[in-house]
RNA sequence: GGUUCCUUGGUCAAAUCGGUUAAGAUAUCACCCUUUCACGGUGAUGAUGCGGGUUCGAAUCCCGCAGGAAUCUCCA
């Protein structure tokens, strides 16, 4: 009988969800649903001076958000709580004194500012764990501070196995003496990491690529422990690409690096989660690209993640994000995009639904909503060029001579719906032998005052409705007369 | 600088055990459709970092090099 997989996610909570972060996330939950397991969310707030307020809610919002679920975790219940490190701290304490029992690790009384480092790139002296038991004792006794510091092999070297990345070996001299418990009384990442994971039934941990070079460290603790490891995998970065060419681990300077970011530029959660789960991670059996969670949960597996960096990219995000735009019902979409558009005059509140279609295939994301629309709130002031199109054999002056005759076509009518103009254009079109595109073309630029629109003619003056469509269209021959 | 990891089109990526015309997507461009754009359809451009070796045959195995990244906190 296999184990039950058991993952987890441990952030620190600092009120951030690096996209990297919850990507990290959502492989640990993905392979564990996968496998019918459990995920858990862990807390790692043993840096006190980091502390922010309120940020494990707003860890547990994100993941609500990107459709993560913990099984267990704080607030969520589940047999190993708490799950909040500093509310463990008196067990970090008896491990660490454990450890010193076993011979695996040792008190020191250095001034923090005096660590045992030597040298910008390390170097590393070790006098601290030849302290006599007197000393210690005297002390322990007199209340001293302390660290407990891990007693690392000074030869031959440490192996373990990263489901990615095969055997990765370390001497053990290239290991320092790290710090397990502060002087404040709390863990270290390493050392808290190392207890929560064995105590809590962690099999497989699925972490950032940063913690490959630290990983003999925790080999050793469990080893110490006599432990049994659990399942390695270090997931490459999540890169961003620079100004020069050049990529380096996503950050502030990319622009937005958070999920938090990424929905408020009106990227859809759902759309947001289907991308980063294919950055680094492909189904192998399927070219399929747009995934619910059940979907990702149902196709994911271990040897489809990529043990080389990704480069996160927009382009690539806004067509799955417009994906869903499309996929979506008309009035979905609208309620949705609706507070992207912003105050609008009464013609375009009243006609948002259909605008809002409109634009529905149009977008990548919703914060470009405003941007789209901004020519039907101000008609722009617009260039006479803007009536040529070579296509339909479009002049400015060809426009000045048809459009008294569209005016007073449009004046006439009082059925101002898309189908209805539609038709009766076609029917003028049909009377005078014109062609569509040079009478639509000329509407379209005098009525819109931009040569790319969201909707052809027609649609533009059914949303601006028929007061609105008049007035510009007056306005727009006026300008053309008096040039 | 030491250590560790990584390297297939601009980007994400596929390619059982070494045999493919080196998939697919996105992006870009072109054409078709069309009431402009978009959507949809068709097509085009574009890649195995470099140098050796093993082999009938290498993206794939080996060696060297180069480039990139991470790490070296009483941070996580």
């Amino acid at each position: 009988m296999t184990k039950r997989v058991r993952t987890r996610f441990a952030p620190s909570p600092t009120g951030y969800m690096h996209i990297g972060n919850l990507r990290t996330a959502l492989y640990a939950y993905l392979f564990a649903k996968s496998q019918h397991g459990d995920f858990i969310l862990r807390i790692e707030d043993t840096d006190q001076a980091r502390y922010v307020a309120d940020a494990v809610d707003f860890i547990k919002n994100t993941l609500a958000a990107a459709n993560i679920v913990p099984d267990e975790g704080p607030g969520f219940g589940g047999d190993y709580a708490p799950y909040v490190q500093s509310e463990r701290k008196a067990i970090y304490k008896e491990y660490a004194e454990k450890l010193v029992e076993l011979g695996h690790a040792y008190y020191c009384f250095c001034d923090p500012d005096e660590n045992h480092s030597t040298g910008e790139f390390g170097g590393y002296d070790r006098t601290c764990r030849d302290l006599p038991q007197e000393v210690i004792d005297e002390h322990l006794k007199n209340g001293d501070p302390y660290v407990i510091r891990q007693k690392m092999p000074l030869s031959g070297e440490t192996t373990y196995f990263d489901v990615l990345h095969g055997n990765i070996t370390i001497k053990n001299e290239e290991l320092e003496d790290q710090v397990l418990l502060k002087r404040d009384g709390m863990p270290t990442y390493n050392f808290a990491n190392v207890i929560d994971d064995h105590l809590m039934g962690i099999t497989h941990i699925i972490r950032g690529a940063e913690f490959i070079t630290s990983t003999p460290k925790h080999v050793l603790l469990y080893q110490g422990y006599g432990w049994e490891l659990p399942v390695f995998i270090h997931l490459a970065p999540v890169m961003g690409k620079n100004e020069d060419g050049s990529v380096s681990k996503l950050s502030k300077r990319h622009g937005a690096t958070s999920f938090n970011d990424l929905v408020e530029m009106g990227y859809l959660p759902q759309a947001i989660t289907n991308y980063v789960a294919l950055l680094g991670w492909n189904p192998k059996t399927t070219n399929q690209e747009i995934f619910t969670m059940d979907e990702l949960i149902e196709h994911f597996s271990l040897d489809g993640l990529s043990k080389s960096p990704a480069v996160f990219d927009y382009d690539k995000l806004g067509w799955i994000n417009g994906e869903y735009f499309k996929a979506m019902a008309d009035d979905e979409f609208a309620t949705l995009a609706r507070p992207y558009a912003g105050d609008l005059p009464d013609n375009l509140a009243q006609t948002w639904p259909k605008l809002a279609a409109l634009l529905k295939t149009r977008l990548t994301r919703l914060g470009e909503v405003r941007d789209n629309i901004a020519f039907l709130i101000d008609q722009p002031e617009f260039d006479a060029d803007l009536y040529v199109n070579k296509r339909n054999k479009v002049t400015p002056e060809k426009a000045k001579e048809l459009l008294p005759d569209l005016i007073a076509l449009l004046e006439a009518q009082s059925d101002w719906t898309n189908d209805a103009l539609y038709a009766a254009l076609q029917e003028a079109i049909d009377a005078r032998g014109l062609k569509k595109g040079l009478v639509m073309w000329v509407l379209r630029i005098a009525v819109a005052g931009q040569k790319v629109t969201p909707g052809g003619a027609t649609e533009l003056l059914e949303i601006l409705g028929r007061e609105k469509s008049l007035l510009r269209l007056k306005k727009s021959l006026d300008k053309l007369e008096n040039m």
